[in-house]
DNA sequence: CCAAAATATATCAAACAGATATATACAAGA
DNA sequence: TCTTGTATATATCTGTTTGATATATTTTGG
């Protein structure tokens, strides 16, 4: 028996805000929990027709002038308990297949150079995507992201605002301990590779 | 057109130390890579056959006193080339799906303790790994682990071994930067739990 | 007018996860 | 002796997931 799809709740736990279409809901994904969790299309629509046929959500078309029609959806009653049995559930355990380690692990076959260029890629990735969580976490409380939602859901954001911070604060954490692990092994191989240097510089006295 | 393969390259490298069998890759995997590599035997299996098929690997049957016949499979010169070629390129960035941050983004529909035990329970899991890491760095210079592989794959071996710390660590700076988190986040949710308990004794003063 | 960008929906093929199954061999307990 | 449990070893299954690709409507800019 195969894995429990996810994105299932996540697409619940959206449309627990308002009425939204599969594009909204991919925007919302990216901008609100898009640091800890990948959603795609590819899922997103044929997940919405499986809940659709279970009830867990009703679709309705709206025309909209300037744009192409829209199907929008809604959470339903059902929805709802199946996210909420969902929450009182524990989570599964992240699984990682890091491929930089892949690659740092078996450095030894290839340029160390070519290892300690993609060790500072992946620091200037973690730098870049700080700062992008940085910027969130500042103006989490200008309630500048409210503004598009209707007014009876603004107490809702408000008070889911502390948990999407901690998810925020996770995101900085997570990143930041990579980006240091990158400083720390940058420095490492170029002290390896000055040794190395010395060593040669020095008359060929290493047989390594 | 659907990701690349990368259990492929896992395999090819293992390899590179000596002839294995599917389940010896196995056991390899999880000793030495599986703190940054999730690799399954519903993978390594049909690997192989593609391998082979592709003269990547060869493969022949090794019997044994006292455990059954096994498949033992060693790298090609094509099998290196690929190996080598897939360790210049750039590596994928992680793809991030952690189902315990989407619990606590939607934390305000369920009981705050709820989403304190849960963060606990990741907490110990992170030390736990944590301490198991630990021990592998602390013995990595011991030469135990050494010990079962031929005398010529030593030096390879020895040569390999900075690389490894090197993922070690990483696993280290990972887990601690969400060990640090688990702390953070379940000291700022227990004092806001504690002044939403002072403003309920104080009298009701808060709408909340 | 055409190309590019934005809005919006949808599909595809392979990678991947982990449960499950089968076979050989040995050890421990009833 | 037989059964159960463990270790060695190979293999398959089914659903989730990834991201590339495709299609359609509408607006904008050259």
């Amino acid at each position: 028996m195969p894995r429990e799809n996810k994105t299932r709740y996540a697409l619940l736990g959206m449309l627990t805000y308002k009425p939204m279409s599969g594009y909204d809901m991919k925007k919302m994904s990216d901008h609100s929990i898009g640091h800890f969790w990948n959603e795609n299309y590819g899922n997103i629509y044929p997940v919405l027709k499986k809940m659709e046929a279970k009830n867990l959500v009703t679709m309705t078309r709206e025309e909209q002038d300037g744009a192409p029609t829209r199907k929008v959806y809604t959470i339903t009653e059902e929805g709802r308990a199946a996210f909420s049995q969902w929450l009182s559930r524990p989570p599964e355990p992240a699984i990682l297949r890091e491929e930089l380690l892949l690659q740092v692990f078996f450095g030894q076959w290839t340029n160390p150079k070519l290892i300690t260029a993609k060790i500072r890629e992946e620091d200037e990735r973690c730098r870049s995507i700080i700062r992008e969580l940085e910027g969130i976490r500042d103006h989490m409380d200008s309630g500048g992201n409210i503004r598009e939602v209707p007014e009876n859901s603004r107490q809702v954001m408000r008070e889911g605002t502390p948990y999407w911070r901690h998810t925020v604060e996770f995101g900085l954490h997570y990143y930041s301990g990579i980006r240091d692990w990158c400083a720390e092994t940058i420095k490492a191989l170029e002290e390896r590779r000055g040794e190395k240097d010395e060593n040669n510089r020095i008359g060929r006295k290493s047989q390594g």
